[in-house]
DNA sequence: TATTTTAGCTAATGAGTGTTATTTTTGTAC
DNA sequence: GTACAAAAATAACACTCATTAGCTAAAATA
């Protein structure tokens, strides 16, 4: 019988939902089985119901838990006193930093939120078009002020948003490029594209 | 009992697949079931096999019948006689109008590849792969010629290509945007971002 | 009209799913 | 060592899944 490892503060539910965001990132959420889990846990499936409630509450937390993370970083790059652009490129770093960082969970948040299930999917889409509204008010005021060219400031952030989410590949691929180096180069692209 | 409607030269089997290009898209490969796409198709789940031989090869057709069109393309413009930032305009531009005009089949392949099975999965891979290195390439040899600044160009492929499949979420919102100014508007951004 | 081919139906199969109730084992405090 | 709670295992449940077999009706061909 093999029980599940605990390091110190970290409980047992933690340790099935890093294990869980690993596997929705490999599988994908509906590929992956709670057998799957269960193996990569190092215990039976039934046995993580012991600790979760249901595979559907995993998914949820990985999705509500990145979430707040983003939340909490744009209110106080709003209530900051840079400019637009300054601002933009805060949140910018910001994006891919957590992409790099925080991998499996932002991975998962941002391309399987779609299984999660009433009411939580409703509030999540609605937490998401408000992230991004805020996101397109800082680049239309940049927009107003002369700092960035005259796009629509929604198709930026689409057109951000998607360019960040494209460094799963590079986190996949044999890391030729370091961290640091890679935040430079999108920075520099996304960034540069839009200054006037 | 009702009979799958096919005008002139349409065939059975590819007014299954266009429907499943649909379905896979909405729920995702491993969500759909071939009791879902019956319905769409409007007969029963097991009269579907008497025109595809499984679930997988609609998957396979309509990622591999992707995968052509674009590297059919992407033979052209090597070939033109363009300087490499318009080859490259022209590849995004060509990107973005396959996103809109070929919404489901593109987004399809673009998300749901990895549920392919060897050894298709390996052969997509490598395609995959072979057409980012030539992409890459057309963008090094801008910046050997002094017309885009001095990024990583894999990275850059990387950005432009995610970029452009955020156009999912334009195509599900309202519509607010026109297909040309979307086109317009993403091509400012990125290649002024790589202007020099 | 008679015959063959195509395309649909119903029914069933076996494998895999998330989850549960119940029982057994483990670690810990007295 | 005994008692107790936490955490594991076992076995089973009700479902859904893709797919097959066998049969029938409709369409195409002659």
């Amino acid at each position: 019988m093999a029980r599940i490892q605990t390091d110190k503060d970290v409980s047992r539910k933690e340790v099935i939902l890093k294990a869980s965001a690993k596997l929705f990132r490999e599988k994908g959420y509906k590929a992956a089985s709670m057998r799957d889990l269960a193996v990569k846990v190092g215990v039976e499936a039934a046995s993580l119901y012991n600790h979760i409630r249901s595979k559907a509450e995993l998914l949820h937390d990985i999705c509500f838990n990145v979430a707040n993370v983003f939340f909490e970083h744009i209110n106080t790059v709003e209530a900051s006193a840079q400019s637009p652009i300054e601002k933009l490129e805060t949140l910018l770093r910001f994006h891919i930093r957590q992409m790099i960082e925080n991998f499996e969970e932002v991975y998962v948040s941002d391309r399987e939120w779609r299984y999660l299930v009433d009411p939580y999917l409703s509030n999540f889409q609605n937490q998401r078009r408000g992230y991004r509204k805020r996101f397109a008010t800082i680049i239309q005021s940049g927009i107003e002020q002369g700092q960035i060219s005259r796009i629509d400031a929604s198709t930026a952030v689409l057109v951000i948003l998607h360019a960040i989410s494209g460094i799963d590949s590079w986190h996949r691929s044999t890391h030729k490029v370091s961290g640091e180096e890679l935040e430079e180069n999108i920075v520099t692209i996304l960034i540069q594209g839009l200054k006037k």
